[in-house]
DNA sequence: TTGCTCCTCACGTCACGTGAGGTGGC
DNA sequence: TTGCTCCTCACGTCACGTGAGGTGGC
């Protein structure tokens, strides 16, 4: 029986040819445990594997196809069948959600680079006086970044309810760094207030300072990416030929509690300024 | 004049945080020539950008946001907006190119991780005759494959028309290498003759010697990838349930000379076998 | 003895991220 | 003097590809 198991077991170039993966590749996998040889040899080191290795290898090769990364796949390869299959589904998804946002920014790039006219954008500047605000700060990626201002919201407005204080203004969100999937800002949530509130468990009470802001006024389809570049930068390029300087992180000024119709006003994209000198 | 340029550049932590591109990045472009800045202090080795490179740069930031390759950002920004244009959209055609294909591979896992019923094959064993072939072998990926196997099928056939010889069964494309997207084969296209054939530039006369093969046949649908890889399979473990050996690289011998509909008869899967000991 | 297969480093690829250690101007 | 910004290495990441140099069995 070990001597019938011991024959027919495959030498690493066997090996290779029948599961389609690459001599480097198996060396690899055998190194991360994700495809241990079924025998070594003690002396030479040479790699001999089991004829029925040759499904598990071959599923690696397919998921390496789908450019999964062998982290994820050493998860796939701990679950069953069904839910082996729902792990590759979840990854897929989120391929498919980067593809779909890639899509939009070909359509985005071939306008630009054609040169047909980018959307009109009124820029003009407001004066904001000084202005106490309840605020919470996280870093989060793009995913997590609608989920994240709604609670924010809530939890600063309840902060609010609490402390006997109440909303001054709309709510905003101020992008202290990029949000993308790369990246996670930080971003943080603020609503002006009047009275008196308490700081709380994440929840920070500050000033905001008097400032002058260049602001434009978006619609929802306007504010998704990639067509949000275009607002920001209508008003980057508004407040550089007026010869004005950017003092301080953007921010989206935000009219509705969530959602509202694709091609109604939406948001302000605003850039704190002062004229340079 | 050069006073007022001097003073309007952007020293790279400015031009970062206007380009949304990283310090890191920002000097790889410059180190690659892709987007120089507009002055180096030669004591300090400081880069010093214009304001109007930022258009670039944020272009530069897109396009790597599609993951496109560095040298073929390179060849975008080389042309002009319309030409600029067409090479994105070509760049994003075979984007979507391989993700129908990795589309269909998710499906593919997903029934068999289920452990839902493979398709069944019929395989049986035929015994071939020597036979004389004129063949042709290049190495192509999967793109160049099917313009490949016609225009050899075509020069095959022309040169035993002008040899005087006469094609002797159904022609075949012996696989010695896999052909994917990272893959080239070399695929060698072959036509049994009878006759005497000439050797041309390209073109091998050669004996196929005689052998046994297993094989299956499928339809065209079952011949895309990753449907075909069931086939593959299919003979491959009958084979090995039989204690057969895989003697030579497998081959796909077409009944037809171009398309059939999807639910035909197309080609036979074979690999050449003998009994083990 | 020659070929073939296997072994283990070690370096290259691609587009950066992340320090380490140092300089320069306000 | 302290902070801030900039500089140049150098090494790490990820999943391998590609030798170099050497061993072992037929």
């Amino acid at each position: 029986m070990s001597q019938t198991t011991a024959e027919s077991l495959l030498p690493i170039g066997a090996f290779s040819r029948r599961s389609r993966l690459s001599l480097k590749a198996l060396r690899l996998y055998d190194e991360l445990g994700l495809l241990p040889p079924a025998r070594i040899d003690p002396e030479s080191g040479y790699r001999y594997y089991a004829p029925d290795q040759v499904e598990r290898a071959r599923l690696i090769g397919l998921l390496r196809r789908l450019d999964m990364p062998l982290a994820r796949i050493r998860r796939v390869l701990e679950l069953d069948g069904p839910a082996a299959s729902r792990e590759v589904a979840a990854f897929w998804a989120e391929a498919e959600e980067s593809v779909a946002v890639k899509r939009r920014l070909v359509a985005y790039l071939e306008r630009h680079l054609e040169g047909r006219g980018e959307p009109m954008f009124d820029v003009t500047t407001r004066e904001l006086p000084e202005q106490q605000v309840v605020s919470m700060t996280r870093a989060v990626h793009v995913g997590e970044l609608v989920p994240f201002l709604h609670e924010a919201r809530s939890t600063l407005l309840e902060q609010l309810r609490r402390s006997g204080a109440r909303p001054s203004g709309p709510w905003l969100a101020i992008y202290h760094g990029e949000v993308n999937e790369d990246s996670d800002g930080p971003v943080e949530v603020c609503v002006p207030f009047e009275g008196r509130a308490d700081a709380a468990d994440g929840v920070t009470v500050r000033t905001e300072p008097a400032h002058r802001e260049a602001f434009t006024t978006i619609t929802m389809a306007q504010c998704q990416f990639p067509a949000i570049l275009d607002a920001y930068g209508a008003v980057e390029s508004w407040t550089g030929q007026r010869g004005m300087e950017i003092t301080a992180s953007p921010r989206e000024v935000y009219f509705t509690d969530g959602d509202a119709a694709a091609d109604e006003p939406f948001c302000d994209i605003a850039f704190p300024v002062r004229q340079a000198l």
